[in-house]
DNA sequence: GGAACGATTGAT
DNA sequence: TCAATCGTTCCT
């Protein structure tokens, strides 16, 4: 009788979020952040990744579970928001079955849709600077601490597979702005893509 | 209770 | 290269 319209965007499959972490951290690349808010909604294409493993001294569950990773811990395909530098916002997706405290944070986007909404967050009108960092993104989509713990893969903010496959060139290397586990090439992003961050 | 330290950013 | 700015973690 009824019948169910297909979205022309998909969430995300729960059992990705379960593969192992570098794997996801490549496969989200060319997938779409939504965020629908009072304002409008904003959409972004993930253009750049990090991997935050449990056996590796970057990440914030390196020490074991505390109150402030616990979401790191939790159900896979849910958002891990932390607090930075007394003043900024990180956007991550938790991977892995409950108990295993990994997650890959989303450090830059292709801006898509609502990008004038993206540049009055921001203050800035360049739109190639408007999400070329994670606090930058965490902004212009007004991701913060309220969104911590919710579920990607319904609601408000959502990831989604690409409508069409893309063809493009992803690189490997070493993360930004950390000190231990510098040397782990758990950095992934689209080559040649203009949104991605800059050093 | 107190000190040190950031998965950053923007200005100098 | 450096300051802003404050929650979390770790030490005493």
């Amino acid at each position: 009788m009824f019948q169910k319209v297909s979205l022309p965007y998909k969430p995300l499959p729960r059992y990705f979020y379960t593969l192992p972490t570098c794997t996801l951290a490549r496969n989200l690349l060319g997938c779409y952040l939504f965020h629908k808010t009072a304002e409008g909604t904003v959409v972004g294409k993930i253009v750049e990744t990090e991997a935050y493993l449990e056996n590796d001294p970057a990440s914030h569950s390196y020490k074991g579970q505390t109150k402030r990773n616990a979401v790191m811990f939790g159900r896979p395909g849910h958002a891990y928001i932390y607090f930075t530098y007394g003043m900024h916002y990180c956007f991550n997706v938790v991977t892995q079955p409950q108990g295993i405290g990994e997650a890959i944070l989303i450090r830059a986007l292709q801006p898509i849709k609502g990008i004038e909404i993206m540049k009055k967050r921001r203050h800035i009108s360049e739109v190639a600077k408007l999400c070329n960092g994670p606090a930058k993104l965490a902004l212009a989509f007004a991701i913060g601490k309220e969104h911590n713990a919710l579920d990607l893969s319904k609601g408000n903010l959502l990831i989604c597979l690409p409508y069409k496959k893309e063809l493009f060139g992803i690189q490997q290397l070493t993360r930004i702005g950390i000190t231990k586990g510098a040397e782990l090439p758990y950095r992934f992003f689209i080559a040649n893509n203009p949104y991605v961050s800059k050093r």
